[in-house]
DNA sequence: TTCGTTTTGATTGCATGCAATATAGTCCTT
DNA sequence: AAGGACTATATTGCATGCAATCAAAACGAA
């Protein structure tokens, strides 16, 4: 059992990733400590944490509520996206990650196809998201995935990939494999291309639907 | 009085940037507590934010300590704002931002000049972040602020007019004056360029003395 | 002496109680 | 009945005490 303020960090930003906790709903201080059977003081701690990452706005005397996102917001955040991850990209096969990075960004391709042939969506977003984590720390550059936790753990980019048909998907798993191999030839433009490539088209996908 | 963890944010954040404390140096939650004539409580929670800042790193357990800047941090740094803050000054330029927008900036240069004529390097720094954040704001990007906040506000950064000669100094007022008629005239690949070579040329000022 | 162990001191992490503030409901005035 | 002031309740903000943990000094064995 570590500290109980990533108790309630990891708690409560589950609460708000599955959607348990809707957007715009009110995160009471008492509540949530009852509820996880800890004080308020770790509660509160995890609140402010997750405030920094943007999933929640805490306001003075008023307590947290869960963010609730416009399409203004998604714009936003893809274009920050489409500018600093095929910047991490680029740097990444720059740097010539060693083979056993790029073994374990192929074993991450790996079980991300398989769990799309399970049709287990949640586990693919899961995945997703460590992907392209492993892909910007590969970048080297130390600020970059602080910088895009704020970007990358929106709820509805989570669900991109409920919003996927079958070509979407196969189109997705081939850009990722495609970027292990720009990253394993050390071609920055190419890493850099496909990249944006990737962004662009989940961005027009949830521009689509919504 | 506003809130007691606003207080110890701005007086630890103040220490951390005026050099008070020096980088490296522990801060501990009880003697911050007993200077600031607060508890540990809301001492802790503005340490907590100043991590997420990037001005102090907390480990558990442990406690903080002010950050420590290597020339790759710098390096780092200079990669993600000339990233970023081009991209903002393009954005701010194709919004075209009303006319009190202008004046302001207009204003803040002037006040940057007459602070550079009467050799106060602090007042220039404190200026030139504050140009730079309405800049940023202008760009009408709600997340881009938030991100820039963890590298604009780097001890060094601040102080690199400190560094500048004459020759310099005015080069970089010019760059102020230029972003603003590029904004003016609404064209982002000008306010874009001169917004990259306003950081370059920073950069390349910090590379060469460290 | 040097290495490993133990103990001690100091510091953070957490719980809880009280004070300050905001929101909502009530009452009074017009 | 409508509007505004006032009161009441709930919630956050802050202080403080205790427990958990870490760093370093003291100690003992090789």
């Amino acid at each position: 059992m570590g500290r109980a303020t990533d108790t309630a960090y990891d708690a409560v930003r589950q609460m708000i990733l599955s959607g348990t906790a809707e957007a715009g709903s009110r995160l009471g201080e008492a509540e949530l400590a009852e509820t996880l059977g800890l004080s308020r003081t770790p509660v509160r701690e995890a609140l402010q944490r997750l405030g920094s990452d943007g999933l929640v706005e805490v306001l003075p005397h008023r307590g947290a509520r869960v963010v609730q996102w416009t399409r203004e917001d998604l714009e936003e955040i893809f274009e920050l996206r489409s500018l600093l991850e095929p910047y991490a990209a680029a740097r990444a096969a720059k740097l010539a990650p060693p083979q056993n990075v790029l073994d374990d960004l192929h074993e991450q391709c790996d079980a991300m196809e398989r769990a799309v042939s399970e049709g287990d969506f949640g586990r693919v977003a899961q995945l997703n998201s460590a992907f392209h984590a492993s892909l910007i720390e590969a970048s080297g550059n130390r600020r970059l995935p602080a910088m895009l936790t704020s970007v990358m753990h929106a709820p509805l980019i989570v669900g991109t990939f409920r919003r996927y048909d079958a070509d979407e998907m196969s189109r997705s798993m081939n850009h990722h494999r495609e970027l292990v191999a720009a990253l394993a030839a050390g071609d920055p433009a190419w890493a850099e291309s496909v990249m944006r490539a990737h962004i662009r088209a989940a961005a027009a996908n949830l521009r689509g639907e919504r």
